[in-house]
DNA sequence: AACACCGGCTATGTATACAGAATATGCATG
DNA sequence: CATGCATATTCTGTATACATAGCCGGTGTT
């Protein structure tokens, strides 16, 4: 379990974390060859990876000229988070409506309790992001739509790679918590509407978060320009 | 123009059309020589085109025993209208407020003169299917998000196979028109929310005519399996 | 000196060959 | 007669070889 067996997931999987944590930064031109020698794959199982990134939206074709890494700018975020509210909002509806209400009052245990958590905590919010995680998890299952969960599935790849951008403000961390306290609370109550305006609140307060943030490093350009080390080859050792 | 130079991008658009058209049955067992030496094309460009489709949602590997097309129950159209509510509300809320009037206006006469189209029309509804299908592409170049357009598309696929089982009544077609019409006067009228709602109204009553003519009908199942010929290969024509 | 054309090269797109795994079937034994 | 094991077949997964097309560089001509 620790890599997948074949060699086209593992090169979907590596390529796909490489992207989101910034260490091929956007614009980055995957050549197949190039890729296929540096992961140790054919080109064969290369091509079906690159195939499904592109179905993610991660990389894209460049007029032909090869693929390349998709730009990730304030504007895109905006459009991530339009869809991320249609598709955000319905979840937490669906999920109060049909959520097990066990479930969602442990949650609320944990994330009451979340200050705590967040004082001796890891440097990269490791307990922190996976109980956000295991929320997300916990509606996803409520809901029971595969379809939903598909598209929010893919929408949550292109977060991580925004949340990389934005640094990990404590006193942000802390009032998005206290926000999904009450999405959550909503839920286990089987509050539909509370926990639909309170989704809506949370995003509304994420991406303002974001937009500041942004504003005060002056673009988000400069800040990834600043953060990947490589020059603007994909292979970060030169020859 | 008429066929994709590559042979990928004709394999795919190939099959999907076969899986929507319901030529391709849910279920039917998509092994990759029996559809490459059908199609034409080798396994490789095959490969690709499987790829695509199962990003798609339209095949699914059934347990590593082949790739099947993915069924298509009651309940999973009942899934894909939960997301499509989601995400076309939002568009037509965000098309309402920086969609170009004249535009809309335009479709607006389009629309209330639908019943004289409706009069003389295809068997197939071609013309009436083809100008909702323009109101797709003003609402997406009105919203301007590519997330939520690929959403949108991938979606709008699973809805032609839906609506490929549902027989066209021509008093639902004359009722979606009318529902059609206030969308659009809504957005034409930069009103919001009643693009919104207005939205919500007619993806409740598409859904609950389908549902109703699932009813009539005893359930899917037994309407597809008396629609496509093909006994369980996915060869229609026999050696 | 600038532009156009030709040639080579590098990239993608495709096909085919090979290996490994999984399943089905048949035979033997209990 | 049933069940388990072995074997064969067929499938996917991977690698590599080949062709074609687009791009870059060079050279010749105006």
């Amino acid at each position: 379990m620790a890599v997948s067996r074949r060699a086209s997931d593992r090169a979907y999987q590596t390529l796909r974390d490489e992207i989101v944590e910034w260490e091929l930064r956007p614009g980055s031109v995957l050549g197949e060859v190039e890729q296929s020698t540096r992961l140790g794959v054919s080109r064969t199982p290369l091509r079906e990876a690159l195939t499904r990134l592109m179905a993610d939206g991660l990389v894209s074709s460049q007029s032909g000229r090869g693929l390349v890494v998709t730009d990730l700018s304030l504007a895109s975020i905006r459009e991530i988070f339009e869809v991320r509210q249609a598709l955000e909002e319905q979840a937490a509806r669906l999920a109060a409506r049909r959520g097990d209400t066990a479930v969602f009052q442990q949650l609320e245990i944990e994330f009451a309790a979340v200050n705590e958590l967040l004082e001796h905590d890891d440097p990269v919010r490791h307990a922190y992001y996976g109980l956000v995680a295991r929320l997300d998890d916990a509606i996803d299952t409520a809901v029971g739509n595969s379809y939903l969960a598909a598209a929010l599935a893919t929408l949550r790849t292109h977060l991580v790679r925004v949340r990389r951008l934005a640094v990990d403000d404590p006193a942000r961390l802390s009032a998005a918590a206290a926000e999904h306290l009450l999405i959550v609370q909503a839920i286990a109550a089987r509050d539909a509407e509370l926990a639909a305006h309170a989704t809506q609140v949370h995003l509304h307060q994420a991406l303002r978060n974001i937009q500041k943030m942004a504003h005060l490093q002056t673009g988000l350009q400069a800040d990834l320009l600043n953060r990947a080390s490589s020059t603007s080859s994909a292979l970060p050792k030169g020859t």
